[in-house]
DNA sequence: GATGCCATCTCAAGTAACTTGAGATGCAAG
DNA sequence: CTTGCATCTCAAGTTACTTGAGATGGCATC
């Protein structure tokens, strides 16, 4: 199990370059050792440690909330019941999000439907996708 | 009609005053009159002209798109073909990002239920929430 | 030894779309 | 005259990056 610099675990845990630096920066990773105080060096667990804020950034939860559950998730401080919790908040929070979205979807599918029966010359006045609000926008 | 304030504006057309001058700012609004030359004052097409940025807004169009519709909408540019094309990448778009985020439920549900049946503990080294990577973190 | 070149470094600024806050001012009511 | 409200401007903060400039270290090559 060697070390390796940043582009291998930029690499390996699939996280652009800049953002394992800001990760750090933020408090997010720790200080990363470095090799002739200079170049940041890494090892197996930095990778997996990557791999979990890459997952769950993926499962749409916040920097912050991946702090917390960085931290729920180290062995004395191990608590699933809050990490439980966390999550079922940011499901009700993803499906309150696709609500949203399906209803937008509606809306635009309508908009662009009466768009194509009403205006095959390209420049009606009563346009519904450009009279969104049933009247026309003029000065 | 007489004119109005920002504070009336803001009240009909359900949009933060602080949004409206900044939407002047970034030329999303044209630079409103002043009473006084101090206080901008509306009528009422300010207020179908607001209304209009905000449903698009509201529809998931960015503010980039929301000024070339508006664009679009003035008559002497009037132009359905553009504005559909528009609404059609946007429900693109809008369909792409349901796609994800259901699959992000789906995720999400499944920790949740594993972690209800193994950790009722509230502690298992195992718990499928905080192990997302299928390896807890540790140092 | 000089010269590239690559990976890395730091620091600063840019992005979207607001949001918040500080501090000043006009105007009307009491 | 003071109080309060609506408004004003300007600056900075928010989230999570992303981009760019300019410097440096180490290694291979000529």
């Amino acid at each position: 199990m060697r070390d390796f610099g940043i582009g291998q675990l930029a690499e390996r845990a699939q996280v652009p370059i800049a953002n394992i630096r800001y990760y750090e920066e933020i408090g997010i990773l720790p200080k990363a050792a470095r090799r002739n105080g200079l170049h940041r060096t890494y090892d197996e667990v930095d990778i997996k440690r990557l791999n979990f804020v890459r997952t769950s950034r993926e499962l749409g939860f916040s920097l912050e909330q991946v702090k917390t559950l960085m931290h729920l998730s180290e062995p004395q401080n191990l608590n699933c019941d809050e990490a439980r919790a966390l999550s079922k908040t940011q499901l009700t929070a993803v499906r309150q999000k696709i609500k949203e979205l399906r209803m937008i979807e509606v809306e635009l599918s309508k908009h662009i439907i009466a768009c194509d029966e009403l205006c095959g010359c390209g420049r009606s006045a009563e346009c519904p996708v450009l009279a969104v609000t049933s009247d026309q926008v003029r000065k």
